[in-house]
DNA sequence: ACAAGTACCCACATTTTTGTAAGTAATGGA
DNA sequence: TCCATTACTTACAAAAATGTGGGTACTTGT
């Protein structure tokens, strides 16, 4: 129930975001797009989010059918993630989300260098 | 600085999810793809929002250049919301998510209508 | 004997987000 | 004269999300 969206009376898009609408759920399905990975992975392609962000968001995941959860009685400890069909049925989704932020960051970086010595971090 | 999503440092589908991560930034932005259209249209195509969220967001996606507002000097108040360029940039994206959507929920309904009589009303 | 390694969990604090209810301005219509 | 209309704003409250710091298990290597 990730933030209360409501796939039922909401519109098509907010069926979507029931599903991928968690803080950090599509970077980790983008991820997991590239194969199954194990959590230490995850974590350091995704450094701004803590490590209990990923397990929560993994457990959500998990939860509404998108990864699957695979554990190794080993010590220590071995756990991977994989998406699973219902999962890789948002590929198209995030690969357009991953150009579309490329370009944006390009955008992005050209207008600092060009116009702006100050500093605007935002 | 939606959520603090960090497009710097952060890959690029975090970079995407700095400009339409919020809450409702997306449905509103489809809505926004059929055309121009004024604040209270966008109300009663967002049911599930209210009408102060609806305001914050829109004025978010106004700030980081997605949507332009239009303002007429009339009584009561007439205000339009138009996606700019680089706010159409993000159809593509939109237009996958409202298909995945609506996949989704027909495939949750069906799933519905059959296996269960109960109450799953999540 | 002891530290390192992994993938967590837990309690707690803080921050962020979201909702609620009320109020505003200026005009046209009853 | 008074109400309805529209697109908000503001203050306040509640709820949700997120961060922090600590702890655990069990084995391997030193």
């Amino acid at each position: 129930m990730a933030r209360n969206y409501n796939w039922k009376t909401g519109c098509d898009v907010e069926a979507t975001l029931s599903v991928i609408g968690g803080r950090w759920k599509p970077v980790l399905v983008c991820h997991l797009l590239e194969g199954r990975k194990r959590f230490g992975e995850l974590r350091r392609l995704t450094p701004n989010a803590t490590e209990r962000m990923i397990t929560l968001q993994l457990r959500e995941l998990e939860a509404d059918g998108v990864v699957s959860r695979h554990v190794y009685a080993e010590v220590p400890p071995r756990v991977e993630y994989e998406l699973t069909e219902f999962g890789r049925s948002l590929e198209p989704i995030l690969m357009l989300m991953q150009e579309w932020g490329s370009a944006f960051k390009a955008r992005r970086l050209a207008e600092e260098s060009k116009g702006d010595q100050s500093a605007r971090t935002a």
